[in-house]
DNA sequence: CGCTAATCTAGAACAAGTTTCAGACTTGAT
DNA sequence: ATCAAGTCTGAAACTTGTTCTAGATTAGCG
């Protein structure tokens, strides 16, 4: 069996061909995606974008998700880099956090399409998909943390941090879907990560 | 045109028949929505299951996601009287929202399947679902605030419960796809319900 | 009652995700 | 180089959401 569309484990190490293949596919889809969302992107058009058969298609991403949520996985990878380079400059943690999702937004909102077919595919993800989500979030969690400046969080201070993922997640959604403002995630990220001043500044409960 | 899934105000009265239809509809798409969650309704399904023809049951909900969206509009309007009649015993606002919020969750949990496909329409909602979906999260906000006793919040408090909202509809996201246990989403409940206490006793900023 | 417009029904048809299958091609091991 | 096992291809088939159509029924009105 092929990879799972897992960035970190290759079930079994791939040829160069397949993982050729596993990258023309990935990037069909999120060429796709970027013209016109979830709807967008096609089983049969990305087979054909990507030179591969549509069982071949399905055997490397076994769903329309695993592949819109393996997509998502490669532009997080990219992002995090980006971000790592270029740190956010706040004095507070929650600053840092919030600056770093914003910057995080503003890069969505240069691929609109491109975030409604990922963010879409995360939250309709079933149970078939957790492990892949569930890397999605690990990572996630990852540039939060980055951003905050921990190595060893708190039991609070990673309660906090799943919440902040939950608004963002959240308000993307409202977002796409035209029932938020820009401004309005805006203030509700910020508005979260004031939850990281209340965890941070105190000792252990 | 008959009414449009919103609960609130029907475009044209529906006639005494229509009203049953539709009744008829939305009990049936609970009642498969129990049982197997958002794949197990199947429009052919529900309009067999209400006597109704496939082109009715279209007029009536113009897609899955809409009538899914008014089966929650539904549940959610019981839920929120059954909240009226026994308000939470909590002593500051916080503490009555996590214990609101704790009881829908587990009425949630008597119905797993049946909130599945709620929630997953629910974010799964395209714009084209934008003004019944507006009308659950107007409902929830309603709910919110009704468990914080307050009339007339200010624009911090509204942030607070819109976060709040977020953490809701994502934590039960992650617990319907067994990413998080109930434990974990009762934990980022309370952890977000700390936001109120910001926001409350402090004055305007 | 008798008319007209709107609504409802049954069923076919269409669209896109998913599955399946027979045959051609690769790969890895001997 | 050759064989077996695994992989890829092309195409058809199947499933379920959605649309369409022609004819029957119903509602409102004079």
């Amino acid at each position: 069996m092929p990879a799972e569309a897992s960035t970190s484990r290759p079930a079994s190490p791939l040829t160069e061909r397949q993982e050729a293949r596993r990258r023309r596919i990935l990037h069909a889809s999120a060429q796709l995606a970027s013209r016109g969302g979830f709807d967008a992107v096609q089983m049969r058009e990305v087979a054909e974008s990507s030179q591969v058969a549509l069982g071949t298609l399905y055997r490397y991403f076994p769903s329309k998700v695993h592949l819109l949520v393996a997509t998502m996985q490669d532009q997080l990878e990219h992002m995090h880099g980006t971000l790592r380079r270029k740190p956010p400059p706040g004095d507070t943690a929650a600053e840092r956090v919030a600056q770093t999702l914003m910057r995080a937004f503003r890069a969505l909102q240069r691929e609109p399409h491109l975030a409604d077919a990922m963010v879409r595919a995360l939250t309709f993800a079933d149970r078939s998909v957790s492990p892949e989500v569930d890397q999605v979030s690990r990572q996630t969690t990852a540039i939060i943390l980055d951003a905050m400046g921990l190595a060893d969080p708190t039991p609070e201070q990673l309660s906090a941090v799943r919440v902040i993922e939950h608004t963002w997640h959240s308000a993307l959604i409202t977002w796409l879907s035209g029932r938020a403002s820009i401004a309005q995630v805006k203030i509700d990220i910020e508005t979260v990560c004031r939850l990281i001043d209340l965890t941070e500044p105190a000792g252990r409960g």
